[in-house]
DNA sequence: TATATTTGCAACCAATTGGTTTCGCAAATA
DNA sequence: TATTTGCGAAACCAATTGGTTGCAAATATA
């Protein structure tokens, strides 16, 4: 059972809880209140960020307080670089058109 | 059948595919021949990636150039952008900390 | 015109998914 | 000590997934 990132964030629940615990480390519980679905869902969806890294556990008693592991993040952000490269050569090329046009409207 | 971004990304293949086409359009056969699979398994993630917006075709003579709609990738940095500021600011508050202990050297 | 190529689409299949219910364990509380 | 609470894990289920094969339509070539 492989698990990635991109897998991760496929499921919008997931995306949601992610959100969540961006902000503070919540037990499951505390996460299934905000959404329509019981511990177990929730506990399962932990379990798939767990396997990826992306989410960090902390035992409090019998609590366990989960929160995001924001450089796992920066994974995803990491994938992106090479597009944004290439959106801003697009841009600078279209830049280059622009100048060009302006040029011969000047002479 | 709902389609989503994340859901488009969440697959090797298809993210494979992204990044081939994000150079230059493609016709599905040549995009089928840098991978393991058949061309209709290529297809099939090409309609994916259509019915989500995330890749244009134009069609020549009997031929179908694919494209990344590179603006639809935003849609994913856009997401991260919540993430990116949390980063950012969890990074001043170490600088914080740190500047607050080299205050106290100091003294 | 007959044939080959490029493609999308439907039918089908095994594997995986997200969800539920149920269970057992450990920690808190009565 | 007995009960409640918080949790993960296993067993199960319907729906979806990524893949296959087989076909028809359209374009190119002989």
């Amino acid at each position: 059972m492989r698990r990635d990132v991109f897998q991760a964030i496929a499921d919008p629940t997931r995306r949601a809880i992610i959100t969540l615990i961006a902000v503070q480390a919540m037990t499951p519980n505390a996460i299934a209140d905000n959404f329509n679905t019981t511990r177990q869902a929730v506990s399962k969806h932990l379990r798939i960020l767990t396997e990826c890294a992306l989410v960090k556990q902390e035992q409090q008693g019998r609590e366990i307080y989960y929160s995001l592991a924001l450089d796992k993040m920066k994974e995803i952000d990491h994938w992106l670089e090479q597009f944004r490269s290439i959106w801003e050569n697009r841009f600078n090329q279209l830049d280059q058109v622009l100048l060009t046009l302006q040029k011969n409207e000047n002479e």
